[in-house]
DNA sequence: TTAAGGGATAAGAGAATCCCTTAGGCGATT
DNA sequence: AATCGCCTAAGGGATTCTCTTATCCCTTAA
């Protein structure tokens, strides 16, 4: 068989990129539209619009980066699960594996890939998806396997104690937001917020809000970690 | 005159590109060499390939990363700076201008371009700073303008513009404590600690006491203030 | 020398947040 | 059926935030 020849009778299949970088998103459509077999038919910046262009489009295939503005990917992913049951979802993240990985399969995603990653990775992982396979990198998926086997490990990073939404906001924390800006960003009352404030807080055992931020900047600012 | 022909006479401009996303880069140098007066002569992914690959290419021009793994892209353009004193440098960030824009200007670079932003920008600003100028957002101009204002004329470091008791109590903030608690320790009021933290959110232009705590954690991360 | 400016200190007041307690709904696990 | 964790959110007092204003002291300039 000739990978370059068209057949009209299998057409491209539909990819939706979810990204607020647009340097990110344009780069992954001039990468997938060489290839022969698949096509990008939109893109987002944010959950909200993503949600509304997902419905026009009516993508095959989403990419989905993880921390968006307002509402993260996470949320959206879950949303997307809801709607579309069958839609194969890859999470790109450019955070370590170690904090969202895990949250995104859990949540429903078939892949997940750092964005440190070669560029080629991306496609070897939605065909993977395609084919009906997860994709995972050997890292992950051999720390998997073990978690599989020796039943539960214990957390290294305490931030595994988090639960999504508690992350959301602990993310938001980090880059300077106020309670009342994140309670409008996740559609939720700043009491909502302020719960989460409180959970994080003891989660973390730290003493008080300043603590808090002072946490969470710093993590924002390692960005990756391990 | 015909766009696509090339003109050996006048030869294109070599772009160099560093930045720790393999997809990051090769969107962005999909993009720029599309254009008939740019085209990029290399990459790098880290601090001290970089360097190296940055000897042999001779490029006219490096887009930077500021969040690269390793010694981080600001120390790398302090390194530039020094070896190449004429070579411009565009930095690229996925950070909020408000954290990095200072210290990346600071350190010689000639433009500072978030990756939230449209990816002609990017284009915009390598041909602003080609012609002799410096590329801001709006934003970050009218901010950076204040500073010149109602500062002296050397914003070296804003930080600068504090008082001593102000920078104490600035110190106080990145280490995570309290209003009461830094009263307690400069044994004064909590009014007067509120009236610092007030000076220095103006001094600074931060908008809120979030922005205050961050601001001032990631100075105390960077833990060299030079 | 009188005025102006900046720094250190702090009070007043309304809005926002912090902090602690409590709680309903929901899905998963037991 | 009972329990547990998560998401959501309310009540209420304590603290902080934010803006405005002010006094005292010291230095510099008119």
């Amino acid at each position: 068989m000739n990978k370059t020849r068209l057949n009209p009778s299998t057409p491209r299949c539909k990819v939706f990129l979810v990204d607020d970088h647009p340097i990110v998103r344009q780069g992954l459509a001039l990468f997938i539209d060489r290839e022969p077999d698949l096509m990008v038919c939109g893109e987002a910046d944010d959950a909200t619009s993503a949600l509304q262009a997902i419905r026009e489009a009516t993508p095959d295939f989403v990419v989905l980066d993880i921390s968006l503005d307002g509402p993260d990917g996470l949320e959206l992913l879950k949303t997307l699960r809801v709607r579309y049951p069958n839609l194969p979802v890859l999470v790109l993240s450019m955070h370590d594996e170690s904090v969202y990985a895990e949250r995104a399969l859990r949540a429903g995603a078939n892949g997940y890939i750092m964005k440190q990653e070669a560029t080629d990775r991306v496609l070897t992982a939605i065909r993977h998806i395609l084919g009906g396979d997860v994709y995972l990198s050997d890292r992950l998926t051999k720390r998997m396997l073990q978690q599989f086997v020796n039943g539960s490990i214990p957390p290294r990073d305490p931030l595994a104690k988090l639960s999504d939404r508690e992350l959301e906001v602990y993310r938001l924390i980090g880059a300077g937001h106020g309670t009342r800006q994140i309670a409008d960003e996740l559609h939720v009352s700043t009491k909502t917020v302020e719960s989460y404030q409180a959970h994080i807080k003891e989660k973390l055992a730290l003493r008080n809000a300043r603590e808090l931020v002072q946490h969470a900047v710093e993590w924002s600012v390692n960005a990756k970690g391990a």
